[in-house]
DNA sequence: AATGAATGAGCATTCATTCAT
DNA sequence: AATGAATGAATGCTCATTCAT
């Protein structure tokens, strides 16, 4: 479930890490404490020690793991970034398209955001505590997406356009529907939601000609 | 530029508001003061003494007009958000049609982040200071949005859809936009990308026939 | 009400007074409420705005009628003093002997407490507010009530003994009883809690020899 | 001389209590530092630096074992009321009857105020800082009292009467000549002033016959 | 590796008092 | 006489971080 226990990292970890079992289950279980504490206190209204007690571990064990306050919330950024990046990936790995391939990513998009909820929000907030950490998890994530965009486009399978602002424009259109149907409103309906935003980011708003389909 | 001045406002203010000239005058520079602090250096870096310092009083003036920290913010999130909505019916007020609509809206909504970085970081960051205000802030916003939409679909100028789906995906889309272009790049080109983004937005993603023009 | 309305007061008063009669109503208003702010929520707790507000004038207002919140704490203790004295004073004035004087006494100043609990509490806080102040009445106090008992011990009406202890023992007891049953518990039954008293301090607790009555 | 420190506790102690040897010396250091402090300069008059300082700890060290200002105050009183109860039930365990034990208790009370001015002056303001605590001060002890005087009514020691009120009253009448003796005074005579004091309990102010003696 | 006692910088908030009008 | 805006000193309390054990 993070960086530091190996499974999905992307960045190289400084750290050398703890050496023996006991110490790799104290970390992850600070790990997961802190996510679930920032997740649901947010950043500046969570303690250390909500987070040490969650844990089940003596306040001073936090600094055995990390630096600093900062430093566990940056980890579970990029933590999460690694996460959705994984996700995606998966997810439209068989898309025949890639106007499919929109149409899967926005629905599992969604999917995980209601699956990490607490995490979600971290990087939310990653915006005030830890701006570099959140421009990189949307810098990395905006690379691999536009070069994804050009490709299709080159290949004919999207209007040409200026993919920059057009990654941009879908992040957010993602990210703000996660927010208020995963997030806020945990819908049951993510198949609608996701099928109606694929359809606008695939045809957009402007009516279309009744003669040959949709 | 705020809603104490009266100029903008929406909501009625429970606050009797200051009976003299000085007051209002004191009551303004606050506010700016505060706008500019917690836009420059956020809510949590931001104490009252350094907004009470720039609005150049001393610092018990400062709760002779607002009752806590979080009250200031929450004025200015409600002030940001009156006057959004204004520039934003301002400009689409003589457009022909929605899709036209669209392209204005985008544009003035970039031009208008550009111009007021500071509270726009605000409203981001009422997201963990002030759920409410910043839940507010996009209800009474797609409400009015969604209306629009309604009534332009009703009219055939776009086309069918899950309006509140696409509101809230169009919201998303302009907020990164505004957020990498406006406030992060303070991009030169803003003619450029609301062009890009409008387009995505009317025509999406799909490819086009080319027989007879966009 | 008040010292400062001239009805019972003992010292001199250096303060010149209002000079119009609206002046003498708010130094009344003042005066009234701050017996009844200080009464219900302590001197600590009690804002000068609290009295103000209640007193229904301006904050300023306060200052052009005492130098300091002390001031009119002071001004209340010193206004308590004589009219306890007064009440006492008139509650002994027919009474036959001195015993008897007791009885009636210790009565009459519960109904008094009863009657003022406000000002009460206020005395009592003054130990910790102005101590001299709550000295001073309770000084003032002891001169009276022992220069009585010398002389009912002259006339042997009461058993010879130090009159100064008894003195502060006899004010003990009735301000202990007029704390519990006056202000704590509002008893309806002042006068069996006043004869139950009464029978203490004359008779004591010694058994008495039950042939020649009581 | 805390009933942290276990020694005469008679009430529950809900707090777990530090662990080590260390930290039993500080929270010792600091509730005799708060027990002078509070009594030296009162309650309000005393900010909790003056505390730590006096006890030679940091700041934050308060609050590691106290969670306010209001609680060691409380601490305080509860420890007081318990010291109290012990002195007085020593003092009066060999007395042959109960006038015996009232001419004792009083004596072993002055003695005890003087030995105790400090924390006596914190009971008092107890009355205005943590107004149950002084209420259980007092109850707990008339409770006890109470109950003695019960008991030696019905074997005849002392004559009938309303022993809640006579409770109070000689609670009353030792407590101010605890404040004027004990702590104002500081008298020599302590011998003397219980002496008259107990006289007057007991034999009442009444003149006494005068064929058998005193 | 684990701990919890100790620390002090930092900050929001209160409120008595002043004073120009 | 009356007012209310302005002030800043004062203080309780929090919490990230350190460190001896």
């Amino acid at each position: 479930m993070s960086q530091y226990s190996g499974s999905a990292a992307d960045a190289p970890d400084e750290r050398p890490g703890p050496k023996t079992e006991r110490g790799r289950r104290t970390l992850r279980r600070l790990l997961d404490a802190a996510g679930e504490e920032f997740g649901a206190r947010g950043y500046h209204e969570t303690a250390i020690s909500n987070i040490t007690q969650r844990a089940g571990v003596g306040l001073g064990t936090f600094y055995v793991y990390f630096k600093s306050k900062e430093e566990v919330f940056r980890a579970l950024v990029a933590d999460m970034g690694a996460h959705t990046r994984q996700a995606l990936r998966e997810s439209i790995k068989d898309a025949p398209n890639r106007l499919e391939a929109e149409r899967l990513g926005i629905r599992a998009y969604l999917e995980f955001v209601r699956q990490h909820k607490s995490l979600y929000r971290v990087v939310m907030e990653a915006q005030f505590v830890a701006p570099e950490a959140y421009r990189d998890y949307y810098r990395v994530f905006s690379e691999a997406y536009r070069q994804q965009l050009s490709q299709s486009t080159a290949r004919g399978e999207i209007s040409p356009g200026d993919d920059e602002v057009r990654v941009w424009a879908l992040m957010g259109a993602s990210t703000f529907l996660g927010l208020k149907y995963g997030v806020w409103e945990d819908a049951a309906n993510v198949d609608a939601v996701s099928e109606a935003a694929a359809d606008l980011m695939i045809n957009g708003l402007a009516p279309r000609e009744k003669k040959d389909g949709a």
